[in-house]
DNA sequence: TACCGGTACCTAGCAACACCGAATACTCGA
DNA sequence: TCGAGTATTCGGTGTTGCTAGGTACCGGTA
């Protein structure tokens, strides 16, 4: 990916990993392994851990401390009532900037 | 439009405002009014025209200085060769991203 | 004339976010 | 013992959009 993509993916990155956790509970570098898996080569694992602080601040997702066999403990992620909503928000927005963007594309060509 | 919109609109709206300029040639206060009246409510003027400041030190576009009937002259702005194929480039850097959250949304469900 | 609103552009300082590079710490196999 | 894989943290940097002003030109109105 480029330089485009670090930009765009400000604002974005944030809805994605909430999204993920909407799934299912996860933690840092689990994320950050399935990202690089779906094509999201060059995305910073500190990138990702910061990312999950600041949702944690806000009170977006609990945390819980797990014991790894290999490593040292996980701290587990899973997305709360309040971050659930915030998610249907990111949604709507997110709509609303793809539906302008799908028509730019089209009238463009 | 929230806080997440600012955000998500980093990288972006500068894709957006090349995609206007590839369809027609336009100024900064024309295109500030277009994208209000798509709906970005609250985006900047002063925000466009740093943009537009910086796409230019870029290459991207070209420049035109047009008189007007009614003010300040014009800074009329065009799309490039090299605007174009940054463009392109933009196109498939949002696709990828397009794609990734579309499956995450229908996943997450 | 004096003033206001619409047109049109510019700028300095700020906050948020993703990146880079490095550090820490735990486990296991060579 | 030492490296590789697992797992997290942190300080500093660059880019970006927003805030909040300012400049300037024009027409109409009081």
């Amino acid at each position: 990916m480029g330089k485009q993509a670090t930009e765009m993916l400000k604002g974005t990155l944030e809805g994605i990993v909430l999204a993920i956790l909407a799934g299912r509970p996860a933690y840092g570098y689990e994320i950050t392994a399935w990202l690089r898996d779906q094509g999201f080569s060059d995305i910073a694992e500190g990138t990702i851990y910061a990312l999950l602080v600041r949702v944690e601040q806000r009170g977006l997702v609990d945390v819980a401390k797990v014991p790894s066999e290999k490593g040292p403990p996980r701290k587990v992620y899973s997305l709360n009532a309040q971050g659930r909503e915030y998610l249907e928000e990111f949604w709507t927005t997110w709509s609303f900037l793809a539906e302008r963007l799908e028509q730019l594309r089209k009238g463009g060509k």
